[in-house]
DNA sequence: CTTGACTATATAGTAACTATATACCTTAAG
DNA sequence: CTTAAGGTATATAGTTACTATATAGTCAAG
């Protein structure tokens, strides 16, 4: 006959959170009980869960309780109703960041399948087909202020359109350097893109013969594996070409320590 | 020709966070710059934005920085493939909580339009469709402490079942109590579902004529207006049906004060 | 040689809980 | 009738992941 009430425990385990958690809310004044008896025993309606929902809803979209306690105060169906319009592009935007976070997974997955499928210690002769890679403005020779800005700059743009693949971010050294013995010289850092979008710019790598190398360690001691490779070449009776491709297969993300470190090296052939 | 680094400012930027951040990080030793000089001054490698990415990735999923601590201390290709593997499942369920999220949201939009076109102090005779409810356990005459168990039970098969619609929670009171003018003693809640899914009892309302009516202000003064609707039923020769459905239209969630609450009426008639 | 912009550490503050300590209240069993 | 179990209350301290502030050292430009 009357309406029935829940204690700040039985209201709690409605809502399916801590005991403590609806009293915090009381005592902020984000959500008190319909009554409390003379003993100051919470009391509170089953229809306050829908009011509970309501601000998890706005909490999970990123609203402070601070400034849902501010809409509660000028609560009204039309600001309701304006306040669900507006929160729906927001549901709309962080749908599309996990379907990018989806996407760089599987990246990583598929790399990590093909890692395990190398031998790191073969030096391989290939043809590779074209591949799309969105560049960094010019770093060779550049300054350690100078690349902070470029390669935040770069990272700037990856993001601003969508081009962050979750690949790791490589380094393009031009057969010039690489002649003179500068291999990590970069000219470029690049990523490397799985399709290409409209009215965006692209650097496609030529298709044809590459060498393909691993290198185990430190960066510091790449230059060993170069030559290794770069006598390798020759061996082979084939020539450097434009270009070097240079990324990590597992760095700090999978491995301690720099010592197991490894590096694909690319050098496009003539 | 040697290896590039960034400042903490620098490194900051790149990650798109507080300098303090960066720092924090580092503190807990979750990442750590690749070296110091002896200043004491932190520098990092732009690799190292990776390993942020990664953290990062991993704080978005929900795991806490000690638990991604812990992962990094015994980290490895392997348990990174498994650990991304896992994480997949996550991103899946939270992509089907945010789709429910919005469908909830728009169905709140929709009641709210409706709203807005009701006249509320019109009581009118209509013929209704059948709707299809998903009803409670019975909590006809129903004790306090057992009608919390029954409410919370509902709730979590909701909840279980994708069942929660976002419509709200109605009470369903029948023809033998509300004869007795136990308005509310309800003998079901309800929720109003858009759509039946397979393998799932539901109720369904019989389709024919309704007299539907709105109370405003408190629920204790209800039977006013049930006496208005009924005699307004009498007036028109109708007889009263099997049940009475009762639901918020507007509540705490729109409305300060429960004077203002708006609940709506639905007689079945004979 | 000073100024402005950076770096460092230490410490305190924040949001939104979450846990703990202490005391009161209620019911059911012995 | 009392006592134990399980609930309620308040006050206060702790937690996580930052974030801000205060103080001091560093560095390059003018």
């Amino acid at each position: 006959m009357s309406e029935k009430y829940l204690t700040t425990g039985e209201f709690a385990k409605l809502c399916k959170v801590n005991k403590q958690t609806v009293i915090y809310y009381d005592q902020i004044g984000l959500l008190t009980p319909t009554y409390r008896n003379e003993k100051g025993y919470r009391f509170y309606s089953f229809r306050q869960l829908e009011l509970f929902n309501v601000i998890h809803l706005l909490k999970e979209l990123g609203m402070s309780l601070e400034e849902i306690q501010s809409y509660m105060e000028k609560k009204s169906p039309e600001l309701f109703y304006s306040l669900m319009m507006k929160q729906k592009e927001k549901v709309r935007m962080k749908k599309r960041a996990l379907d990018n976070l989806e996407k760089v997974m599987d990246v990583k997955i598929n790399i990590l399948e093909e890692a395990e499928r190398i031998d790191f210690n073969q030096i391989s002769f290939k043809y590779l087909p074209e591949s799309i890679l969105y560049l960094s403005l010019d770093i060779k020779d550049i300054t350690d202020e100078e690349f902070a800005k470029v390669v935040t700059q770069f990272i700037n743009e990856l993001n601003a359109m969508d081009l962050d693949t979750g690949f790791q971010i490589g380094g393009m050294t031009l057969r010039e350097q690489v002649l003179e013995g500068e291999y990590t010289n970069y000219s470029y850092l690049y990523m490397e893109q799985l399709k290409r979008k409209k009215n965006q710019t692209y650097f496609k790598t030529a298709p044809g013969m590459y060498a393909i190398g691993y290198h185990l360690g430190k960066e510091e001691n790449i230059h060993l594996t170069y030559e290794h490779l770069f006598l390798e070449i020759q061996r082979q009776s084939y020539e450097i070409g434009d270009y070097v491709m240079e990324e990590y297969i597992y760095d700090g993300v999978v491995k301690n320590s720099d010592e197991h470190y490894i590096t694909k090296i690319r050098v496009h052939l003539k």
